[in-house]
Formats: structure tokens, C-alpha cells, sequence
DNA sequence: TCGCTCATGTAAATAGTTACATGATTCC
DNA sequence: GGAATCATGTAACTATTTACATGAGCGA
């Protein structure tokens, strides 16, 4: 028993960048300060421990940086921290995973190509076309039940979850499409 | 300094709940575990102790339900706990609040019609709107730029998100159409 | 009577937030 | 020399998760 907890969801952000290009523990905080992954916190309070049990779990390694300058940390991967996230990206797609929210598949789904290939991006948009397909339906169907006993405002506010996912999955269709269009370009 | 700490989010889902009708603990869990409601968790280990915070702020009240059966604790709001409610929800809408998430937004919206009032509701919708076509503009810029530089499924990661928040815009602008129709039909 | 659901709760552990602390380095 | 930024970290606190505990009523 050695009490291995569970990866988070920061732990692998931290994984899919480092897989990119090994950084710093300051590096990262930029990172999720300046670019589109904001939704992440830049706070030391979260990264530094996040990196430290990463590295416990021998999923990174760290070395001063050689040189002058500041002092700083080099955090890179470690081939276990590589396989870790190869298996964490290629797992298969629940229908809870899609209600637990989308972030976490977008991450996924956003290093899937450099770390596991075209192939394993292709197979995650057709399990999640089919997972959010058959939400989409099957809020649908609540909607109808619903709809009399609902206040409007209420209607609405799922109203507005089903076309959150419906977006999801026309987006799903559209990046497909994408793919195909890749592969018969690369095969001609 | 009473050390008032910040009402959470499931707090709040809480206070709403009790507002359309007061329940015991099991009643509330029993509606995240099975109605459109389920991204919150029906864990004991959470409900109950929210409970009992909100009632230490004042915001509940509590107690035993007369007759026969089994044991139960009947939860209601006091005047304190619709007033925070209606603030609440009356907040105005920051382009952080939309950045961290729809969920807690939405939330707001659900109940604003019922505890604040249509004008509320219109007010949110209204906020809400603008607030969305600025991150719309703002992403699709950031998408131009970044367009040659990333691998397709981060470029097409970004693109899911920004067709996210297109898709509530969308939305947003049918609510407030509903919205409208309801006050004529109304006022006639 | 046996087992299931109802119903309320507690205990331990965890990740993350906020705030603080501490130096070194660069820039003016 | 002084201020801002770079860079790493710690400490206290909070909500939530998971798992366990307990007892009462209900149905076969």
C-alpha cells in the first residue's frame, strides 16, 4: 500500500506543459496568469506544492538551472510522468466525465495530438461526440417533462445548459471533420 | 469582527432551493442526486455542514417536524437568508464571473424570477450579454494570433471554448426575446 | 425477524486560497 | 542606493470528498 493519491487536474496541466518544454515552477504561474489556460490559479500556493507531490510520485524531476541569473528550478518529466499522462489522456469517456464539466476533457483533448497522436485525438472527439449526443437527448427530454412546472427563468437556465452541450457537440462534428481533412491530405 | 466568512456556492444553491419550498437535508440531497441539479453533490459530508453553517450566519432555521414518521429536521429560510439570497443574485455580472465559469451565473438566473423579480432577471440576461460579446471578441483575437503557432487540437480546444461562450451569447439574446414577448403579452 | 431505505451526522484527509516571508537580481 | 520584479517557498484556513456510524421505520 503506497498510498498513491489520485492525480488532479492541475497536476496533469502541469504534466502537458512540462511535456512541451521544461520549466520552472515560475514559468507555469506565467503561464496560467497570461494565456487562455487563466482558468487554472497562478498562485505559488497551489503550484509549488502541485509540482513537490509530483515529484514524490517520481512523475517529475528537478535540477538547478546551470549557470547565472536567478536561482531556478528546472521541473521536467520523467518517463513515468510521460506515460502517466499518455493513459490519462487515452482514457475512455463516460457520460459522467462529460456532466462533471467539459474543462477537464478540453485538457485532454488539447494535448492529445502532441502527446499521443492524431490517432488518440481522433478516437476522443468520436467518444465524446457519442457521450454529449445522448446527454443532449436525454436533457431534451427533461426539458419536455419539466417545462409546465418550471418557472421561465428556470426553463431557461437548463434551456442554456442543453445548448452548451449541443455547442460542444457540433464543435466535436467540426473538429472531425478537421481531422479527416488532415488525414487525407497527409495520405495523398 | 464576526469573522463572517463568504457564502459559498452550494450554500446558495441551498438558500434557493429552501426559498421555493422548506425541506429537510435528505430532500435537498435527493434533488442534486436526481434532478438537473446534479452537478452538486448530494454527499452528507457536504450538505450537512453547509447546513449548519448557514444557519449559524442566521440565514436558516431549523426544526423538528411535528407528527409521526421518522425523524426529521425541517430546514427554512429566515429573513436574513432571502434578503443575502436576493443580493445575491442581483450582483452585477463582472467579466470575471463569466470567465470563472456559466455555473455560477446560471445558478443566479434560475432562481432570479421567483426570488427577485422578471426586472432582475432582464437585468442579469442584459449584463450577461454584454459581458459575453466582449470575451467572444476578445478570444477570437487571441485565436487569430496564436492561429500558426499551435498544434490543431489546442487551436481547436480554444475554438471549443469560444464557441461556448457564442453559444450562451446566442442564448442570452432568445431569453431576453422570451422575456420581451412575456411583457407585451402582459402589459396588453 | 431480516433487510432495505430513510435520515442525520462525524472523522480524517486533501487540494486549493489567501497572505505572508525571504532573498537575489535587474533597472534607473 | 532604492524600487520593482524574479523566484521560491511556508502557514493558516476552508470546503469538499470518502468513508464510516447510528438508529428508526417499513415491507416481506
Amino acid at each position: 500500500m503506497t498510498n498513491v493519491r489520485k492525480t488532479t487536474l492541475l497536476e496533469h496541466a502541469l504534466l502537458g506543459l512540462l511535456y512541451q518544454k521544461p520549466s520552472s515552477g515560475y514559468d507555469l504561474r506565467k503561464i496560467f496568469a497570461t494565456t487562455a489556460m487563466g482558468s487554472f490559479s497562478d498562485s505559488p500556493g497551489a503550484i509549488y506544492p502541485a509540482l513537490r507531490r509530483l515529484q514524490t510520485k517520481g512523475l517529475v524531476k528537478s535540477k538547478a538551472e546551470a549557470g547565472s541569473g536567478r536561482r531556478r528550478k528546472i521541473v521536467s518529466l520523467t518517463e513515468r510522468g510521460t506515460t502517466e499522462l499518455q493513459q490519462w489522456i487515452m482514457l475512455p469517456i463516460t457520460h459522467e466525465d462529460v456532466m462533471a464539466g467539459l474543462r477537464d476533457l478540453m485538457l485532454r483533448f488539447a494535448f492529445s495530438e502532441p502527446v499521443a497522436g492524431p490517432g488518440a485525438t481522433v478516437k476522443l472527439l468520436q467518444e465524446l461526440r457519442g457521450a454529449l449526443s445522448a446527454i443532449v437527448g436525454g436533457l431534451r427530454g427533461q426539458m419536455d417533462k419539466l417545462k409546465s412546472v418550471m418557472p421561465l427563468s428556470a426553463q431557461l437556465a437548463l434551456e442554456s445548459g442543453i445548448r452548451g452541450f449541443d455547442a460542444q457537440l457540433q464543435w466535436a462534428e467540426y473538429a472531425l471533420a478537421k481531422y479527416e481533412q488532415l488525414g487525407k491530405e497527409g495520405s495523398a
